[in-house]
DNA sequence: CGAACCATTGATTCGCGTCAAACCCGGTGG
DNA sequence: CCACCGGGTTTGACGCGAATCAATGGTTCG
């Protein structure tokens, strides 16, 4: 599949926030470059690399982490297909963090001259991509708040989540999809220990919430598990106007 | 003073990490409109809210915070002078969540129309706004870490972090500064209880690294406490370079 | 067929929440 | 001037959630 295809994941989590037109589209399309590809576990950037371009990942999962001195690792962020790993690079310069696959993956290049570039050209189109930025904040700011909550709630959250992210991707079919990710770096992403999240999916499962297992996870009852979670997606801004 | 007097601190926490030309400063004045006060307690803008104008904070301190249908408050950020407290309203529309005012506050008013009407003619001033929001972000994700540690070390890394970043203002003389912040309200930030937060503020105490005594800091121990938190202040982008 | 990784389980410990009460303070009003 | 009050701080007792330590299966893979 060619990679412009694959923008298109892209391109439509855009459009649902509000309109691109297509000299827009086309300016984004010439602005990627190469692709590149990547096995699970590998580092795509990493604390204090200075990027020269931006990736956006086309295929796979990643994780944004930063490993403490002590051998602790915490994951900030998970990305999913379509979205942009370190779209923030092209200003913050410095990595603060790193960016980790959680699987094979692949991602297309946007050198940081040409998003300089169009973000002078088409300042519409750099708004949005701005905004990209906002809603990957307001999802750190949602993990913030989910923190200081029970293992259990937290889990459910980030399943929420993670569903209704992977939902504008087409990846989702019947309540089900794949997700790359170890109990331990899902311990590693809420600040709880392999163990008590392996007890935490056991009693969630017993409720009869979600299975996940092989790194499938079926969504059995979805309104319940929103409950559970207490999941509201308005933080997601998943909604299309003027911007 | 002027408003725009106390603009200049925003200004320069601009220059800090980038060149601003005078024109481009001029551009960004002319873009304020009317500012307004807040008493201690008031929220500048709630959760739900489309502001149509986005808040600089010229005098005083607001937090970012999220209730739970429980009554439990979240803080995810704290905002000092010179900070805009919602710029991400300008793309975000819906805010999802609320600002409130630590102390009496005085803010600034960006009328979103001229704000847009700014990254149109001001590509590079856009690219740093986006920037201030990234490290906005940046912050956040620093928070994420921090709250999987221990309660002393999340308490002496947020000492850590609103010292760095008063120092930016010139609120900071002698290692000493005011934050008008109660004990309960440092729990709501760091998902820790107002009583547990008052039992690690003696341990710190004891430890002599600071004091923290009728909203007044005192940094006894920079080195010190700086070790106790792993601070690190690279993640706050203190740095001048092309952006 | 071991090596390595992941999931699972049990036992124990400890940080932190919760509940409850006392204390300290500046502000208010009789 | 003192009784009163409310918000913030401090202390003590108790219990729970989650970390830690340690060990056992299950899988995949070289």
């Amino acid at each position: 599949m060619a990679a412009h295809t694959l923008l298109d994941t892209f391109l439509s989590k855009l459009r649902m926030r509000d309109d691109v037109s297509d000299a827009e589209a086309r300016a984004l399309f010439d602005c990627a470059s190469d692709d590149a590809e990547y096995p699970a576990g590998a580092d795509l950037v990493r604390e204090g690399d200075r990027p020269h371009v931006s990736m956006l990942l086309l295929d796979g999962f990643t994780t944004r982490y930063r490993d403490s001195p002590d051998g602790s690792r915490q994951i900030t962020a998970i990305h999913v297909p379509g979205d942009f790993v370190d779209l923030h690079s092209l200003l913050i310069k410095e990595m603060d963090h790193s960016v980790g696959a959680l699987s094979r993956c692949r991602v297309l290049h946007f050198p940081h001259p040409r998003l300089v570039a169009l973000t002078e050209a088409h300042p519409h189109l750099a708004r949005l991509l701005w905004l990209m930025t906002l809603i990957d904040s307001s999802i750190h700011r949602e993990w913030l708040v989910a923190a200081s909550r029970p293992a259990p709630e937290q889990v459910a959250h980030l399943v929420c989540e993670l569903f209704t992210r992977l939902n504008v991707t087409g990846i989702v079919r019947e309540h089900k999809f794949h997700l790359p990710v170890t109990q331990t770096e899902l311990g590693e992403a809420l600040g709880l220990s392999a163990v008590h999240v392996n007890r935490t999916l056991q009693q969630l499962r017993a409720e009869g919430l979600f299975t996940w297992q092989a790194q499938e996870i079926h969504i059995l009852d979805w309104d319940g598990l929103r409950r559970r979670a207490s999941f509201d997606e308005r933080y997601l801004h998943l909604v299309k106007e003027p911007r």
